[in-house]
This record gives C-alpha cells, sequence and structure tokens, in this order.
DNA sequence: ATGTCC
C-alpha cells in the first residue's frame, strides 16, 4: 500500500488494484497507524473498491480496525449509478450515536455537594449490562412497530419528554422509510425487552462540566457556558440493531452474486441501494435507527427525573446525533449534485452553519458534533464547518489503540476506579471486566484526535467537557 | 457493539 502525506492532517492511499477511489485518512503523523500493513488502513484500501463509491474512501482521525468497514470510516456511493449499502460501513450498532443534555442553571461546584446522591440515583435507574432490560417494557409487537417507525417522536407523543427535545435531535427524532416488514421475528423479540437501556462495552453516561470555551457566541447558541452541567449519554440500538445486522448481512451474501459483485473481503456485503436486498435493509436499518433515538429519549426522561430529585435542576437537549448510519443525502461531486448513500461507521454527521436539515436556531453556527473522549480525560462539542471534504462528517471519538483483551490485561477494575475517583471521577460500573475493557489507556489521545479534526477542517471546536461521574454497564 | 456460536 503506497500512503502518500499531502499535508500534516491528510494522507492518500494511492488507487491502485481494485481501488475505484483513493483512500483519505485524516490524520496527524501521531495517529497515522505505524504498519503500512495496518489492519485498519487495509479496510479503508478495501471499501475503495465498492461499487458506485464516489471521491474517496475517508477515514476520521480516530480510525481502528472494525467489522469490513473500518471504524471511523466514511464512503457514499452514487445510488443512481450502481451504487451499493453495506451493512459493514453502518456496524452491528445502527444509530448508536450521543445524547448531550445540559442544565441551564447549575454549575460544577453547585452540583458537587449533591453529585454523589445523583449517581446513586442514575445508578439505581439506568439499566445497563448486556442482555438487561429496558424502562419501557413493551407490552407487544405492535408497540414496538409504532416504536420503529416512529423514533424518539413516538416516545416524547407517549410522554417520555417533551416536543422540545426533538428539534434538538437530527431528524426531528425519527426516521422516515422504517419497514417494520424487514425486522424479523428474533429482532423484535431482543428489541421488545431492552428499550430504555444503555447497555455495555463503549456505552456510558456521564455526568460531565463544561472545562473550557473554544467559542463562547457559538458556545452559548448550543446552551453551554464555562463550568456548566453537562450530561452525555452514549447508546444504540441494542440487540435489535444488532440481529438486524445479522439477518441482513446472511442475505446479502447470498444475493449479492446475483449482481456480480465481488469484494476483497466477505465482510464487506453489500447490494445495490435499487435492489430488493438494499431496500430491505434500509427499512430495517431505518426501523433500528429509530430505536436507538427513542432509546436515547427514554434514558433522557430517566436521568431528568434524577436531577429533579437530587440536584434540583431540569436538563435541556444540546444534541443528538447518530454515529452508526448510512444516510440519503445530495452532494455535489465533480460539480454536479448526485444522489448518495452515505455510510457513516463511527463517524458523526457534521452540518455546516445555513443547512437545511439544522435546527432553526442552530443554523447560523452550525450543528452541534459531539464526540466523546474517555472517562478518564474528556469528551469535545464541535460544530459543523463549511466545505468539509469527506460528506460532512467528522471523528466519532478518541478511537481504540488496545483491544478489549489487551486493555483488560493487568488491569485490576478496583484500582482502576480509585485511580478515577482521585482524580474527582465518580465510577458507577455493572461489570469489573467491562470498566477495565474502557481504561482511558485503551484509547487514542483525544486532545490529538480534536486537533486533527479541526486542522482537517471537518468540525471546530466549542467547549471541552469534563466527567464528573460514569455510569457504565 | 452483541443473550461474544442455535
Amino acid at each position: 500500500m503506497k500512503i502518500i502525506e499531502e499535508t500534516p492532517y491528510r494522507f492518500r492511499i494511492a488507487k491502485e488494484g481494485a481501488m475505484r477511489v483513493p483512500g483519505i485518512v485524516y490524520a496527524s503523523k501521531a495517529l497515522l497507524p505505524e504498519e503500512r500493513d495496518d489492519m485498519a488502513l487495509t479496510q479503508v484500501a478495501n471499501v475503495a473498491t465498492l461499487p458506485g463509491i464516489v471521491r474517496a474512501s475517508f477515514a476520521m482521525p480516530d480510525i481502528h480496525w472494525g467489522y469490513g468497514f473500518p471504524i471511523g470510516g466514511v464512503a457514499a456511493t452514487d445510488i443512481d449509478d450502481g451504487g451499493v449499502i453495506s451493512p459493514g460501513g453502518v456496524g452491528f450498532d445502527i444509530s448508536c450515536g450521543v445524547r448531550l443534555l445540559v442544565s441551564p442553571d447549575l454549575d460544577s461546584t453547585q452540583l458537587q455537594p449533591r453529585l454523589r446522591a445523583v449517581m446513586d440515583g442514575l445508578d439505581n435507574r439506568i439499566p445497563r449490562g448486556l442482555g438487561r432490560k429496558g424502562v419501557w417494557p413493551l407490552p407487544n409487537r405492535a408497540a414496538l412497530e409504532r416504536v420503529l417507525a416512529g423514533g424518539a417522536r413516538y416516545a416524547v407523543g407517549k410522554g417520555h419528554g417533551v416536543p422540545e427535545d426533538l428539534e434538538r435531535c437530527e431528524d426531528g427524532g425519527v426516521l422516515e422509510g422504517a419497514d417494520v416488514a424487514e425486522v424479523s421475528a428474533r429482532a423484535m423479540e431482543r428489541g421488545l425487552e431492552q428499550i430504555g437501556s444503555l447497555g455495555s462495552g463503549n456505552h456510558f453516561l456521564e455526568v460531565q462540566a463544561v472545562d473550557r470555551v473554544y467559542d463562547e457566541a457559538t458556545a452559548a447558541r448550543m446552551g453551554l457556558a464555562d463550568g456548566a452541567v453537562c450530561v452525555m449519554i452514549h447508546t444504540g440500538s441494542r440487540g435489535l440493531g444488532h440481529q438486524i445486522c445479522t439477518d441482513h448481512v446472511r442475505r446479502m451474501e447470498a444475493a449479492m452474486k446475483r449482481y456480480g459483485i465481488t469484494v476483497p473481503d466477505r465482510q464487506l456485503a453489500c447490494v445495490p441501494v435499487r435492489s430488493p436486498e438494499g431496500q430491505a435493509y434500509v427499512g430495517a436499518m431505518n426501523a433500528a435507527a429509530n430505536y436507538g433515538r427513542a432509546n436515547r429519549q427514554l434514558l433522557t426522561e430517566v436521568t431528568r427525573r434524577v436531577f429533579e430529585a437530587h440536584a434540583d435542576t431540569s436538563l435541556r437537549v444540546v444534541y443528538d446525533v447518530s454515529h452508526n448510519l448510512a444516510k440519503f443525502e445530495t452532494h455535489d461531486v465533480d460539480g454536479k449534485p448526485r444522489n448518495l448513500c452515505v455510510h457513516r461507521k463511527g463517524a458523526t454527521r457534521s452540518l455546516p452553519p445555513g443547512h437545511p436539515d439544522l435546527p432553526a436556531d442552530l443554523a447560523d453556527v452550525g450543528q452541534p458534533v459531539l464526540i466523546p473522549g474517555t472517562m478518564g480525560t474528556g469528551s469535545y462539542v464541535l460544530a459543523g464547518v463549511p466545505d468539509n471534504p469527506a460528506f460532512d462528517s467528522a471523528a466519532h471519538g478518541a478511537g481504540r489503540v488496545q483491544s478489549r483483551h489487551a486493555a483488560a490485561r493487568g488491569e485490576d477494575a478496583d484500582v482502576l476506579r480509585s485511580r478515577l475517583e482521585k482524580h474527582g471521577v465518580l465510577v458507577r460500573g455493572r461489570s469489573r471486566r467491562g470498566l477495565a475493557e474502557e481504561k482511558p489507556e485503551a484509547y487514542k489521545d483525544v486532545d490529538e484526535v480534536i486537533e486533527t479534526t479541526e486542522q482537517a477542517g471537518l468540525a471546530r471546536k466549542v467547549a471541552r467537557l469534563i466527567p464528573l461521574g460514569v455510569v457504565k454497564g
């Protein structure tokens, strides 16, 4: 693989072999994987072979190895030119994403004496861990179907939140085009009991404080000011999304031969967007996306009740955005508007100021881009910028440098926990191993990822958030 | 990420 340094923050993987477009990796020298045959870089090149891909196979600064596509990968295909959709370009956790809440009147100093009570309240009320039941036991399949069709909007309609919440959600909290007929019985079974639960792995709910503001005017428009108390929720579509991915990958593997598609890795299973199998996946994926959005809405409400009871404050939604999703968007490519299927897998949509899909009150500042770091360091809020080169996308996190296995090896959960608490971060975990796997050292330097994101022209810094308490599966 | 292989 030939890698060319084009700028201090952009590397090009030269087009060769079956690649239809080059690979573009936004990374500093420090973030670029060292080995030329690195698994994640190989995946960037593999994605560049997909039928209908335009411009480039992109990688965000937090790129690491994933299923088929790298995590931190962005790929757009032209749906009018045989472009494909690939579940590997979305990820198993369909519509996994981040929601940020902020208190309009409570700062971290005022919270401090009540923090322990808040964390205990969250510990008691946030369902989490593998396979756990959620806070909204749905009575039957019909009720779940309404969640899959209506997303966060349906949850709010049922009293789980207020209409203003939806104004600050990507797509108003619901994607059109969900097709419940393409969601298998097994996926429905898994989804029925888990709605309103956090999950495990890197999913978390954190109480945070604004530690630094880079652009006061923009931060103020997002409701953020120095010292403000925030809550960041990172979760997705749980077992339902996972099952949908499994089901449709299997179906596509069987179908792709009929479309004459060959891929360098069977994990890149894909079919034309405009095919029965493609449309089936799109319908199921949108259903899972709505489930993920409803899930974050429900956890928002639980969090609000805890803060009302123990900290006497309400919480407003700053923004809610998915970072595992394929979306249908129009972008100019070679000077012409094209209908694209934009896969973002571990990549956050990052809309520029003036974009019609922004909430009206944020139209002139750009989309809030929510990028969690680690539980020991910090997280960031950025804003979308004009002329984003990667189809309006940015990084989604710090990015792993150690595998889960490597991270857990030699790490004692109690030692980690007391280390974090010495740093002023209260920990409410469920699994000792799960906590160890998420230690800050398992991740890249989030400050470096953010700096690179900004220098690469993907988004600009608005505020840095530090953790005060973390709820983990 | 995930009832980490029905």
